[in-house]
DNA sequence: CATTTGTTGTTCTGTTTTTCACAAAAACAT
DNA sequence: ATGTTTTTGTGAAAAACAGAACAACAAATG
């Protein structure tokens, strides 16, 4: 079974969701393929092909609808409205999510906090910050299903299995530490000390007056072999 | 030309890195392909045709030698130390990332941080917290690179711009503005707010009694006119 | 009313990336 | 020695994804 929504899918329309928005609030009716495209940075054909792919249609020469693109996206991607969430670690990292300025039109409700130690943590956060003895306990009573995690990489995994103990269905995770989405609980990885390295070695790539890659392996033998071919 | 050294590739070299790393400080010194697609989530063939790809040998029973694959991979990711980063905005994802424990041993150092009213950051910061008026400068003089953008979403274009102005060669941004590549600066995007959206539908997809995409147009017609062929 | 223009919808094609499957080689055991 | 096990290395198949091209159509224009 092929699946329609594939993960980039899925992203795109999340991303076209939220240019809607800001669009509709500044008095705009109606949208062109290549402005969505250029949006969120990719090619105007995609953006019709994804609408297409999902028979949200546009007018011939008017482009499409922004109420009506924005309704059919509410629609298959799920209002997403009044979600709670907790955070696990109130680091620095938990705390900066705590306070996120940029959900969407604030989607999500963080609805607390947990942290080793509470009490430390007198920097004004406005949600209520618990200690982990806690955390089964309000993630089944309050019917939690999302988590971040930003707790120090040696904690990392136990925390984990709290986290699915409870029951938690979906952990987005910062630590370094690469979790695995099992059945029953979705992972998503955010190693920021990999993005920042990686954003280095595409500087350095593209600063070198040479190809980085003429230091690896020769793939000239192709060559010669096509060229003795001919 | 097609690149060799594509962008999933790198993240994976990158994470082959750092769990080698840890393998060898914990004295070990073979490893094998499907403990490190254990450790970074994917499949052991999958890290036997990269290595396969660039060339890096194992031994048919004895798996890889842990010390000759980071000498290696060092060789063909380039060593990425003492690197210095400059962060743009200095709230609160700013300031966790600056002082973030996460870097690969301490590759990279944080030579400043710039912010609109460095002295209202009271809290005690690792890093100096310089003026937006110094930003062009202290690049300029100290030759950085690579930044981190963490402003208010109001302003990330206009600071965006600034950067590039004063010649950063790459930007990762934490802005829920979409930045985009161009010639002579690399952006990568890191939008938490879709992050956890994405995360959400993925969670309330999966928890469905049913497939989601039923709601979706009816792919059965395919299926309907298979059989009408046969 | 005819013509031009602009934009969508979709097919087809191409590329890149991953997985499968198994032969080959090395280590180990008997 | 011989056989058995384990793990690599890789060619071929499969899947995922994007891009180019262009027909179809609606709107605008004269």
């Amino acid at each position: 079974m092929k699946s329609k929504l594939n993960k980039e899918l899925v992203i795109r329309l999340l991303k076209y969701r939220r240019i809607l928005t800001q669009l509709k609030s500044l008095g705009f009716e109606k949208v062109f393929s290549n402005n969505l495209g250029d949006a969120i940075g990719v090619a105007p054909a995609l953006v019709r092909k994804d609408f297409s792919l999902l028979v949200l249609g546009g007018n011939k020469r008017g482009g499409y609808n922004i109420d009506y693109l924005s309704e059919q996206l509410n629609r298959i991607l799920g209002k997403s409205r009044e979600q709670k969430i907790i955070i696990v670690g109130m680091g620095k990292i938990g705390s900066a999510v705590a306070q996120y300025k940029g959900f969407h039109q604030g989607d999500f409700e963080v609805a607390a906090g947990f942290d080793i130690s509470p009490e430390s943590l007198l920097h004004k956060i406005e949600v209520p910050v618990l200690p982990m003895s806690q955390l089964k306990d309000f993630i089944q009573t309050q019917q939690i299903e999302v988590a971040i995690l930003a707790v120090p990489e040696d904690v990392a995994t136990d925390c984990h299995r709290q986290l699915k103990d409870a029951g938690i269905r979906g952990i987005l995770n910062f630590t370094p530490i690469e979790l695995k989405t099992t059945e029953n609980c979705i992972i998503h990885n955010i190693n920021i000390g990999v993005e920042i390295e990686n954003l280095f070695f595409q500087v350095v790539k593209s600063s070198l007056p040479f190809d980085v890659e003429a230091a690896l392996p020769d793939l000239s033998d192709e060559d010669a072999l096509a060229d003795a071919e001919t």
